[in-house]
DNA sequence: GGCAAAAGTAACCATCACTGTTACGTTCGG
DNA sequence: CCGAACGTAACAGTGATGGTTACTTTTGCC
């Protein structure tokens, strides 16, 4: 396991829900959704928990609650997904401090942090160039 | 945890050989690796262990022996290294398959992969910009 | 040939993240 | 007030990881 496919789950629950908005279902219940992922009902809830408080969906409770589109799926790039439900970086540092009486011990650190960020930045730009509408339009195509 | 130090600890391997050799010793044992990097022996030889798989190392065994550079430290990226020691993709798809008889089920795993590959090529093309010769610098700088 | 040093590696443990599941509290429309 | 659905806590199972010990294998050197 250990890779992340907490984005694919996300992604794949806003692209269902913005084609079953197109087919003029507004809002959808954690259930529905979960019949399509294929999997727990809790595990969406949580998923789209955590794309409620990026603000990129809303959830309405109480009778005849579900989920629904906070903005236009044009408006939601994957990276925008990822940076919700992703919290851990693609990249980490040493567990220990490393031997700081080690000249590369004591300077690798911060060239390291530079060099990952680098490579996460363009990671999320290419991330930022598909949004919801890309993906669901590519499914149907 | 879950986060990839393994990088962190190959290159710092690296970096500390590569200066080991500019001192003059040619060849470094796992335990003189692990003191500066700050970890067990057996980590650093299993992590080496990747690197000699990989072509970037050189080991000898029995009396006197210990790690070499295979090649310059300038001819080493960090794509090479992440290459060596990573195995897990950064975005994983569906652990179970999705409902098929969704249509959103049936086309998004293509639409996902081919999008992650993308960002996967972003990231890698990054690491690959800089060589263990190049943090050396930045690290005695 | 034997010794000693060090790589290679297996076995095991603790920790941690993640998924999945059950269960229960909370909210809210009708 | 009732029931539907979200929110979330608790727990189990799985798997990756790092750390540790211990053993085998290799090989230079005396």
């Amino acid at each position: 396991m250990a890779a992340n496919s907490r984005v694919t789950i996300a992604a794949h629950a806003l692209a269902w829900m913005e084609l079953a908005r197109r087919r003029g279902r507004e809002v959808l219940t954690s259930e529905e959704v979960a019949a399509s992922v294929n999997t727990n009902a809790v595990i969406v809830r949580r998923s789209l928990g955590d794309l409620q408080r990026a603000g990129l969906v809303r959830a309405r409770r109480g009778n005849g609650a579900g989920y629904s589109l906070a903005r236009s799926a044009t408006e939601i790039t994957l990276l925008d997904v990822w940076l919700a439900v992703s919290p851990e970086p693609l990249l980490a540092l040493h567990h220990c401090e490393p031997n700081l009486e080690c000249p590369v011990g004591r300077g690798i650190r911060p060239v390291l942090t530079d060099l990952y960020d680098e490579a996460t930045d363009t990671f999320r730009a290419a991330l930022a160039r598909s949004t919801v509408a890309d993906i669901l339009q590519r499914i149907l195509a």
